[in-house]
DNA sequence: TATTTTAACGCAATCGTTCCCGACAACAAT
DNA sequence: ATTGTTGTCGGGAACGATTGCGTTAAAATA
């Protein structure tokens, strides 16, 4: 069932008035006195006239709606990100469509195709950590669809970008456990192909270099799905564990990664800091409160997302093609407490 | 800018069909022979055919998208809702359209207004703590718009209804304190007008009342827009802190005030469990890691936007408006850690 | 052979809005 | 008196998809 609509007919009917009349002038045109203006604004208002956003769209050919693809939503970074374009996309009359990619390229095909039937007038995305072949992604790019890139990015294609400086927060994070008279580092990166994982693994690198101490490729590890399931940070763990030379340290690469990490000392029982250190990208309020409190490398989240929402607006309304894109890179922050 | 879409015309005209047949096949009726159906099936694949969801929408006055408002996305929570809706929801072909009421009854207001406009086919929503006049809300249900509440819900609107088992819940981690040996027991609850409060109150004041300890008004303090701020939480427990007789445990009523409990006894130095114990609602992953880690009751959350989603189907999908309608009361789980 | 049935397709209206054209007054300018 | 102008309004065609009804030819039946 559902809720019957009064229309703009409803209205003429009444009224004694043509469709055409009573939609100028609920739109405010000059075209119309200003007495039956106000006779057909008191009535529409009287009667609770609403009207049909489907019909308008058809019409439009815009439906006022944007979707949004990231991994998973009970995540405190995305939902942070998803905060941010929300708040200035209902400033904006727009609508968000949010959907979960769960790591999963097929899901996230899914729902892109699903979303993309004409429905939404622009995309922001993350992409999952399994997404490898983005021909469609570039297909509705192609045809027209505005695209907004948040944190995950795919070089190949040109639009706005919102991203963090993994390089940079990396490095920090890196450099700081140096400073702190650890040297033998472990990585624990998300999937290796996420442009994410990439930068921040840069830093990493950079940061052990200028400090001379060589890259060793056993100490670096990845979880595929993000850490999505714990199962496979603590795989990766145990591997660094068994390790002849265990590290003394351990940067961990997203959110989920790092309290998947914390996670696996408090059961395994190690202390941390003295046997091992432990600082990692992450968004979650609870980090600080954590035993010991997570040092942690926190990312703008709440601003990226009304970075790229606010790109895509420009995008959107934009009359042609734009040509010139720009990507956002916003500063992380390095927050320092009892982990390392 | 926008995408052009190829519409069912753009194969008419190709193919020397009318719309009616393209449109047919598309949909599989018997009425077209195999090779037209095959023909155009092919095509349509070929340029990549997606119908127009707004024309679609237009024409069977449904628009395959429901609306989902809850108070804050990034509240662990809501978030784990909205998964379990969003999966049900994906597995039929329907679009969910998030936004937050911030706790603010007027952003509410415009979230429910702007979705009503013919535009979604449902809505499942958990109030905002400052609601308190449902004006609109039960005017669009009476007009047809199916509702499901999940979590905070209103008695006055008859419709189907998903929340935990509040009040065993309560009753439960009261209980706990009680057998733990704890008799100054204070409860730092969410606004006194919502549902959920009134329910955990009531089981916090029965298990009081069966272990003979008497209900102390000024063991009871809200938080009026439930812990969205820390302030709040601080100030309430201030004025706990302040009392003659203090407590001995705290009984938190919600997420964001468990783990602003947490927060503030952190910050106050104060040793959870020997100074204070504390026990709350709280669906936060990370409660585990806490130090201490803290005794939570948890709701089936995931299973609940499950419930809620299958609920709205049913209703959508009816032809005629139901009768009967259903509270589904889910129970809840209570996790004894160490801060209690 | 004449008539009915059936298969396969086209016509045109419809959903609710918007907007390009007019239409038709009243009035001003020539 | 004729022509222009302006201010208000209505007619009707879109937007893209769906669907009841009509049409036509071929096939089946009498």
């Amino acid at each position: 069932m559902k809720l019957s609509a009064v229309t703009i007919k409803d209205i003429s009917r009444e009224l004694n008035l043509s469709t055409s009349t009573v939609s100028r002038a609920l739109r405010d045109s000059h075209e119309i006195s200003i007495e039956t203006k106000q006779l057909i604004l008191d009535y529409a208002r009287k009667i609770n006239y609403k009207p049909n956003r489907n019909a308008q769209s058809l019409k439009e050919k815009k439906s006022h709606s944007i979707g949004v693809i990231v991994s998973e939503i009970a995540n405190s970074f995305f939902s942070q990100v998803i905060n941010g374009i929300e708040s200035i996309a209902s400033k904006n009359g727009y609508t968000v469509n949010i959907s979960q990619s769960m790591e999963s390229a097929e899901r996230e095909l899914m729902n892109l195709e699903y979303l993309t039937s004409s429905f939404i007038d622009g995309l922001i995305i993350s992409v999952s950590t399994e997404t490898k072949n983005h021909l469609y992604l570039k297909e509705v790019h192609e045809k027209g669809l505005p695209i907004v890139f948040v944190d995950r990015v795919i070089d190949e294609i040109e639009t706005h970008k919102v991203i963090a400086d993994n390089f940079k927060g990396a490095y920090k994070a890196t450099k700081h456990l140096i400073n702190k008279g650890y040297s033998k580092i472990a990585l624990v990166s998300n999937h290796a192909g996420l442009s994410i994982a990439k930068e921040r693994l840069e830093g990493y690198k950079v940061a052990l270099s200028e400090a001379k101490i060589p890259v060793k490729d056993n100490m670096i590890v990845f979880c595929d799905h993000g850490g999505m399931l714990y199962s496979e940070v603590e795989s990766a763990m145990n591997s660094l564990m068994r390790l002849r030379t265990k590290p003394d340290a351990i940067f961990a690469g997203s959110d989920k990664i790092t309290t998947g990490c914390m996670r696996f000392m408090k059961n395994k029982k190690i202390r941390v800091p003295e046997e091992l250190a432990l600082i990692g990208f992450s968004n979650n309020d609870l980090t600080e409160l954590l035993s010991p409190p997570l040092s942690v490398i926190k990312q703008p989240a709440f601003e990226m997302g009304e970075a790229a929402m606010t790109l895509l607006l420009s995008m959107m309304e934009s009359k042609r093609p734009q040509q010139k894109f720009e990507t956002r890179i916003q500063s992380t922050e390095l927050l320092i407490r009892k982990s390392t």
